[in-house]
DNA sequence: ATTGCCGGATTGTTCAACAACTGCCATGCT
DNA sequence: AGCATGGCAGTTGTTGAACAATCCGGCAAT
């Protein structure tokens, strides 16, 4: 009896079982992730209204189980209930800018100054995100610029080594995309912060976290302000 | 024509709308409030199950009804979703609590040190929350002091100014309490924070924010190992 | 131009149903 | 006795249809 053998096999069924329901999951959570998908991908602009009846026959679920996940979209404020009317995709507004730079100033420097998992793995995911975009720069890819800013402050949370605060910054930046998409994002407002973020690289590798987690807090407030600037001049 | 006195009525009269809508707003919510309700008040406890059908019939709501309802506390990790085995009340490990603390170490010194909102009002809440807790104390009367220390870290994000943060807030001491109950919460718990938190006033009414953050940040890392030391004790 | 009213459309909510899955018990086999 | 098999009841995941309440647009009437 190969019993080791055996055992292996049992656990990767057992893991493929149970990866399997994590991952498919119900199909509320996958239509759920269909519709922020298309939000945040800037598909489904701000403003738009969803139709529970035609949106649940497109993505092939009934409305019941399409309501259940609307109502996990609102919640992360990716989409607004209007009562009676229906749920639109969120338009955020100046307070909802000046929000979300709020948390994020709070929560950025902080994982940088406090975070317990700042090892040197997690620091050269901040220096690939800061390569990744100077790439992406290097080709006029700015999607890929705003990609990589991307993955550099989620990687600057995972510094708090925190899955409650990873969450939370999904949901942000979640959000942040709905922000740009909503004043017709150019994508180049990201690119004066390459060099910021290298700078801040520069900082963590130096050792000097306080240092790092002031020009983040720095760099944050400024760019809030830049943004609120251009959403006044355009939104 | 009075133009002005009646566009001041109307702008009344919407607010009024906007709110009640949001505050009866749907039997889902309200399904979703009292269920919240009865965990975080201890009437429910860590790991019993909640049988949608029968629950449904307590609440006097249909089972899709309360099936959103419950997608929301799941959401707020007030409940655990089995695949295929319902609901039950979460039973948060070690591991949450390291992880709610990590969250609150990050976000409330955070809120005293760079929050833009500390006036003379939120610092009267602050001492408010103190002094609630003193006469708490003096009654014997745990419940009040608990009560009482979640006031006074409400108060403290709240500085910070930012809807979302007070938002996490309420969501992070929500599960707290899930904590306290999930181990036999004495109530006592709390007792020798009362000083630290009076401590965190006198430094602020001194105008020495860091050191107030400073100190909270101390004194959250002190109860994360008092309460992982319960835990492990008990749980 | 404002008001009142009606019809179409959509939401909020319920009910009933069914397949898939779980846990358990009893059956039967060794 | 001990163990696997299979069936059985109970729950969940999901669907479809229904209905009142509400909202929006237009149309008529004043």
């Amino acid at each position: 009896m190969p019993t080791a053998e055996f055992d292996d096999v049992l656990a990767a069924l057992d893991a493929g079982r149970r990866s399997r329901r994590t991952v498919m999951s119900t199909s509320a959570d996958r239509a759920a992730r269909q519709v922020r998908e298309e939000v945040v991908e800037g598909r489904l602009r701000s403003g738009t209204r969803l139709p529970e009846e035609r949106l649940a026959a497109a993505i092939g679920v009934s409305r019941n189980t399409l309501r259940e996940a609307l109502s996990q979209l609102v919640a992360e404020r990716i989409l607004v209930r209007e009562p009676n009317r229906g749920v639109v995709v969120a338009t955020p507004g100046p307070d909802d800018i000046r929000d979300l730079y709020a948390v994020r100033i709070v929560v950025e420097p902080g994982a940088l100054e406090h975070g317990p998992g700042l090892t040197d793995a997690r620091l050269a995911a901040l220096r690939a995100a800061v390569d990744e975009g100077r790439a992406a720069l290097a080709n006029d890819d700015l999607d890929g610029v705003a990609s990589a800013n991307q993955h550099f402050h989620r990687a600057v949370v995972a510094v708090a080594r925190s899955p409650r605060l990873d969450a939370l910054m999904d949901l942000l930046l979640a959000e942040m995309r709905l922000v740009f998409h909503s004043m017709g994002d150019p994508g180049a407002f990201h690119t004066p912060y390459l060099e910021d973020n290298a700078r801040i690289c520069d900082l963590l590798e130096a050792g000097d976290r306080d240092a790092a987690a002031r020009h983040l807090a720095g760099y944050l407030s400024r760019a809030r302000d830049h943004l609120l600037g251009a959403a006044s001049g355009r939104g």
